[in-house]
RNA sequence: CGGGAUGUAGCGUAGUCCGGUAUCGCGCCUGCUUUGGGAGCAGGAGGUCGUAGGUUCGAAUCCUGCCAUCCCGACCA
C-alpha cells in the first residue's frame, strides 16, 4: 500500500474511492455493481442502525421483515410505482439449474423451471407491504400500523459507486398506515425530524429539510420529504427520504378499514428510508487529505492509546498507567483500544488511526513515564497535546463531545459559506461553474422550468425548505412571480 | 445503455507501437538492529500477464468476443 491518499484539490471522486479502500470500509466485489462492506466500515453501519433503530422505537414502531421478492403482478399494482422503478429491476424467471450436456463442470439455467410468474427482486417494498397489509388492517383500531424493517434492495444502476449508489444496498424502510391524512401528514414529518436529528446529532452533519418538486418526487407519493446534505465538493446529497403516500397504495391493494361510524375508507400512507448512501456521506462531510474524520457518536473506535517503548519491560511499565485509563474509559462507556503491538512503529500506527479516522488518540512513551503525562491527539484538528495522567478521563470525555460538535460546526460553516442567494440567471450560470455549493433561488414552480434548468446546468432542485420564508420574487429563469426561494445544487 | 480510457504478484507499475527468458517499488516471510510521525540492513517466497477464442515455430505484446474498473453523458437513494 503506497502512503498518502489523493488529495480533495486535485481530485474529489479519485480521493473517496480510495479513502473508501483504504480505511478498510468497503470494497468492490465479484458481483458487478455491488460491494462487500467490511468489518471496519460495516462496524460504523452497525452504529448508525442501533442509534436509528432506537429512535425508531421510540417513536412506537416495531421491526418486521418481509420477502425479498415481489410477484410481478403485486408490484404491477400500484402503477406510477411499478413504472418509476421498471426500468431498474432485477427479475427471477427460473427456480432450478442444470448441468450443461454439450459443457462438462458448467451450469446452465434448467429450461423447463421457468416460473408461472415472475419475482421482481424488491427495489423496495411497498407493495410486499401493502400487499400483506391488506390482511391485517380491517377497523381503525387496527391503526396506526408502525412498522420499519432493515433490508436490502436491489435496484439495477447503469453506474455504481462505493456506498453513494451500489446495485444492491442495505437500508431501512418504515411503512406505515394511519386512519386520518392529518396523522399520515404527522407522521411523515416527524420521521424526517427523526432523520435531520440523526443526521445532525450523530452524523454530525447539518442537512436541510425540505420538500421534493413533483419532478424529484418518489414514485408513487403525494409528497415527498427529504433531507439534503452538502459534501466538501459543493454537491448534494439527499440523505433521507420521508413520503406521504395519501391513499394511493391503499387504493392499489385495497387497504380499507371501518372507522368508529362503521363506514369504510381506505387508509392513508408512508414509508420512510435512510440507505448504506448515509456512509457516503459521512466520509464526504468531514474527511480531509489524511484519512477519515469520524465523529464520536459513531466511531468504532473512539480512542487509541499507542505506546512508544524499547522492549518487553518499558511496555509493561506503560501499560501499568494505561489499563487503569482504558478500564475507567470502558465504564463510561468510551470505546478504546490500546494497540500494545509491537508489530509495527508507533509513526505507522498513527497515520493508520488517521486513516481510519479514531477521534482521539493518546501516546505514552519513557518520556512520559518520566513526567507522569500522556500525550492526546484530536483527530479533527491534529491538535497535540500534553496533558497530567491524573485526569485524562475527563479530559478525553470532554474532547470527545467537543469534537463531536466541532466537526457539526465545521460543516454548517462550509455549508452557510457555499450557500448563496442569486437573482439573476446570469449569475445563477456563473456561480454553479466558479463556487460550487447551495444556490437559493427563485422558481416559478412549474416543472418544465425545472427540467429546462436542469438539461442547461445540471442543476437540481434539492428541495423546497420547509423553512423557507415567504418572500416576494422572479423567477430565476422565466421571470415569472415566485413566492419562496428553493435549494438548487448540482447532486450525487 | 452511448462516448473515452484501463486491466501484468496482495497493491502500484515497466514492458505492448516493433512478437522471442516478465521489470521495479510497496507489502509479505526469515534473521539482526530499531521504535516520540508511515524504520534500516541482509536473505527469501510469490505470476494461468482480466477472460475465452484466433493468427504464429513462438503471444503480456497482433486480431475478435466477453468480463470488470475508472472518467464523461442518460438514469438514480
Amino acid at each position: 500500500m503506497s502512503k498518502g491518499l489523493p488529495k480533495r484539490s486535485e481530485n474529489y471522486s479519485e480521493w473517496y474511492n480510495e479513502l473508501v479502500k483504504r480505511a478498510d470500509l468497503a470494497e468492490n466485489s465479484a458481483v458487478r455493481g455491488c460491494m462487500v462492506i467490511k468489518p471496519y466500515g460495516y462496524s460504523i453501519w452497525e452504529k448508525m442502525q442501533r442509534a436509528l433503530d432506537d429512535m425508531f422505537k421510540e417513536t412506537g414502531h416495531t421491526n418486521a421483515y418481509f420477502p425479498l421478492f415481489v410477484p410481478k403482478s403485486l408490484f404491477e399494482a400500484e402503477e406510477k410505482n411499478a413504472e418509476g422503478f421498471a426500468k431498474e429491476c432485477a427479475v427471477v424467471t427460473h427456480y432450478r439449474l442444470k448441468n450443461d450436456p454439450d459443457n462438462k463442470g458448467k451450469l446452465i439455467v434448467d429450461p423447463n423451471a421457468r416460473l408461472e410468474e415472475e419475482l421482481v427482486v424488491r427495489p423496495t417494498s411497498e407493495a410486499i407491504i401493502w400487499s400483506t397489509y391488506k390482511n391485517w388492517i380491517q377497523s381503525y383500531r387496527d391503526l396506526p400500523l408502525l412498522i420499519n424493517q432493515w433490508a436490502n434492495v436491489v435496484r439495477w444502476e447503469m453506474r455504481t459507486r462505493l456506498f453513494l449508489r451500489t446495485a444492491e444496498f442495505l437500508w431501512q424502510e418504515g411503512h406505515t398506515a394511519h386512519a386520518t391524512k392529518e396523522e399520515a401528514i404527522a407522521e411523515t414529518e416527524q420521521m424526517l425530524d427523526v432523520y435531520a436529528t440523526f443526521a445532525e446529532e450523530f452524523m454530525a452533519v447539518p442537512v436541510i429539510r425540505g420538500k421534493k418538486t413533483a419532478n424529484e418526487r418518489f414514485a408513487g407519493a403525494d409528497d415527498t420529504y427529504c433531507i439534503e446534505a452538502m459534501m466538501q465538493d459543493g454537491k448534494a446529497l439527499q440523505a433521507g427520504t420521508s413520503h406521504f403516500l395519501g391513499q394511493n397504495f391503499a387504493k392499489a391493494f385495497d387497504v380499507k378499514f371501518s372507522n368508529k361510524e362503521n363506514q369504510q375508507d381506505y387508509v392513508w400512507g408512508t414509508s420512510w428510508g435512510v440507505s448504506t448512501r448515509l456512509m457516503g456521506a459521512l466520509i464526504m462531510a468531514h474527511s480531509d487529505d489524511e484519512g477519515l474524520v469520524l465523529p464520536p457518536k459513531l466511531a468504532p473506535i473512539q480512542v487509541v492509546i499507542v505506546p512508544i517503548f524499547k522492549g518487553a519491560e518499558q511496555l509493561e511499565a506503560i501499560s501499568e498507567k494505561v489499563l487503569p485509563i482504558v478500564k475507567a474509559l470502558k465504564k463510561l462507556g468510551v470505546s478504546v483500544k490500546f494497540d500494545n503491538s509491537d508489530k509495527q512503529s508507533p509513526g505507522f500506527k498513527f497515520a493508520e488511526y488517521e486513516l481510519k479516522g479514531v477521534p482521539v488518540r493518546l501516546a505514552i512513551g519513557a518520556r512520559d513515564l518520566a513526567n507522569g503525562t500522556v500525550e492526546i491527539a484530536r483527530r479533527d484538528t491534529k491538535e497535540k497535546k500534553t496533558y497530567e495522567i491524573e485526569g485524562v478521563v475527563e479530559v478525553i470525555q470532554n474532547l470527545l463531545e467537543e469534537i463531536q460538535e466541532n466537526i457539526y460546526n465545521r460543516a454548517l460553516s462550509f455549508r452557510t459559506e457555499n450557500t448563496l442567494e442569486v437573482d439573476s440567471w446570469d449569475e445563477f450560470v456563473k456561480t454553479l461553474d466558479e463556487k460550487p455549493g447551495f444556490i437559493s433561488a427563485h422558481w416559478d414552480g412549474t416543472p418544465e422550468t425545472e427540467e429546462k434548468i436542469k438539461e442547461l446546468t445540471k442543476a437540481t432542485i434539492r428541495c423546497i425548505p420547509l423553512d423557507a420564508k415567504e418572500e416576494e420574487g422572479k423567477c430565476i429563469y422565466t421571470g415569472n412571480p415566485s413566492s419562496r426561494r428553493v435549494i438548487f445544487a448540482r447532486a450525487y
